[in-house]
DNA sequence: TTTATAGTTGAACATATATTCAATTGTTCA
DNA sequence: TGAACAATTGAATATATGTTCAACTATAAA
């Protein structure tokens, strides 16, 4: 996300009610913990993604697997269970020439089928 | 997301397990499906959308007190309200000059709190 | 009607990011 | 060792997107 340096127009109003901002403020989770929330959610903002996490969610799958599954190159697969495995969301291991890739937490499938629920509900 | 027309090496490996790839396929949500659950996933997946859903959890806010707790202009949270209207996430209600956004969905606080559980742990 | 303020909007800009392409690594097998 | 193949990687490219800026709309009050 492009975050710039400051709104030169922040503030441009006044607050109608501190009370509410201040109790709201009290309430919400530290900055930080926000910021991994939106990267969390930024991985499953992906077709690609969700699509290779919804395939994982029945099987463990080589790269080779999944692309054909997909109908996409094998390093366009590649470059994104890199992401998927740096946000800890699939593990993987080798056997021989061949690597299979698997869900890595169960969250994983709790917020995928979360998500599933409210899209198909709409 | 780009998407590209299609992938000069599809296909460029041996399909290894064909029976894991009928199942998996078999079992797999619509296309479709995948795609608008990726868009909302990639709604949350921005940390100014999270921040705002954030304090729309506690009390329902007017877009200069969004604004002003987030310390960003009324522009800016203007543009990221109007994606939230657009997938239903929030509503709102009109009060003579000022604006009152409130959450929209159940759904929004379950996903949230799945996500922020993910997080904190890791 | 005029002024002030809350909020919205479209275009421009900067940044982020998904796929492609080419090169490379790692492993197996002849 | 060398050939074959699965997979990874970095750079380039195309596209998507978040914030700014300026202009605008909507409502209320003088």
């Amino acid at each position: 996300m492009a975050k710039y340096s400051a709104a030169s127009d922040r503030c441009d109003c006044t607050v109608i009610h501190e009370d509410v901002i201040k109790k709201v403020k009290k309430r919400m989770p530290d900055e930080e913990l926000l910021l991994n929330l939106a990267d969390l959610f930024k991985v499953f903002g992906d077709s690609t993604r969700v699509r290779i996490i919804s395939a994982l969610l029945h099987s463990e799958m080589c790269v080779c697997d999944i692309a054909a599954l997909l109908e996409m190159s094998k390093s366009a697969i590649s470059h994104q269970l890199r992401e998927l495995r740096q946000t800890k969301l699939v593990k993987y291991r080798r056997d021989g020439k061949v690597v299979y890739y698997s869900l890595d937490d169960e969250h994983v499938g709790v917020i995928f089928k979360q998500g599933l629920a409210h899209v198909s509900e709409a």
